[in-house]
DNA sequence: TAGATTGTTAATCGATTAACAATC
DNA sequence: TAGATTGTTAATCGATTAACAATC
């Protein structure tokens, strides 16, 4: 099998929800330039994005869509659904609860943990809340490996460390804070503040150009 | 001015986190190695980045963490704070309107913007909602030019036109939607889905691989 | 057939990593 | 002074982009 650049896997979540779009509107063969079109990419960057899912297409005619849709969900291990916990249900803990979109990626959440009593034994978004405690007996019952980590920064190094002795593979740490974990563990952070700090450069590099112009 | 790359810059907002909680801790000095281990990099990383802010430090001592504190949020804009829009109130936005990191990333949500009128005249975190007709006269009015988009997918394009229209230069996009705006307008995407599909091709790949390594 | 699109090889570009002299 | 760290130049690596023959 070969290995799927960053950049490449960042990029399929697009291709895949546009093709999603395409295949409800009744179409069934799409070309990679089309595809680049609709996503924003260079023509070039679709067509080896493409490449790297092992899909074969037709000269002249394209991809099918189906296939291609099978493709990419296979190439980013879409295509079964992962079983996930969440941590931490605040604000944005919430959010993601009630985010509908998680199945089109095959994720499901099927329990939430928080340290607060009051939440205990309710649900939010249809889906029930367990006292932290918890975490450790439940995850190999469940056979969960996916555990999405929204907690105040604070609590979120003893949070992870637990996820690791409940037996959890891969932690999606919404979390600011670098964890500390067994190199085994995969994590991936979602920082708000990484994408945050893209746009404010553009933004003030614009300003500071603006200004120039006037001068 | 010399251009920051974006790999580069997506590493900043840490390494001034990291910084922040030295300075609390009443160091006054750190060292590029330090500051790389303490934030996950290789030590040539942070050097080469720190490079890139245009401070200089000195051989065997390092940077003085004040300065490299000032020269950090000087090169990302976050410097003098931003005021910023937020449109859709729902779970994300709540959760975005409810999180108390942007201060120290300089960005301040001064409004929210529903299309429920339920929510119209009432605060959430200390931040008025107002109905989505009063973005146009609001923007100018506020001298605000950051808008944050929270709306479902199907939504997302109207909203941008209108933030375009109200005269914003800068959009988060939290939505997986596409947005078609003039080539002057800044749009950063905070797309989940992009993170998860690394994280998911991480762990199928290790699944796959043990696998191998059991048959 | 004609020609748009694919698959693939080569060229370019830019980021990462290595190397090392300068210096506090 | 000795040596850790800086600033900078060079080497490497990998992704992007270009080029082009194969093909439906």
């Amino acid at each position: 099998m070969q290995t799927i650049s960053s950049p490449t896997l960042r990029r399929l979540p697009s291709y895949l929800r546009t093709l999603r779009v395409l295949q409800e509107q009744g179409e069934t063969h799409v070309s990679a330039p089309q595809i680049a079109a609709l996503t924003g990419q260079e023509a070039i960057v679709a067509r080896k994005d493409l490449a790297s899912t092992a899909i074969v297409g037709k000269p002249r005619v394209g991809f099918e869509i189906p296939a291609l849709i099978k493709a990419i969900e296979g190439a980013l291990g879409w295509d079964n659904v992962t079983d996930a916990f969440l941590v931490g249900v605040g604000n944005l803990g919430r959010a993601l609860l009630a985010y509908e979109g998680f199945a089109a990626y095959g994720l499901k959440i099927v329990a939430a943990f928080d340290a607060n009593p009051d939440l205990h034994g309710s649900d939010f978004a249809d889906t029930p809340i367990f006292p932290l405690e918890k975490l450790v007996d439940l995850t190999p019952r469940l056979r969960v490996h996916l555990g999405i980590l929204a907690v105040p920064p604070t609590a979120a190094q003893m949070v992870a460390d637990k996820m690791v002795k409940a037996g959890i593979t891969g932690i999606w740490n919404f979390t600011p804070t670098l964890l500390s974990v067994p190199e085994s563990i995969i994590v991936q952070r979602e920082d708000m503040s990484v994408s945050l700090s893209e746009l404010s450069y553009k933004i003030s590099s614009q300003i500071a150009l603006e200004k120039k112009e006037t001068a």
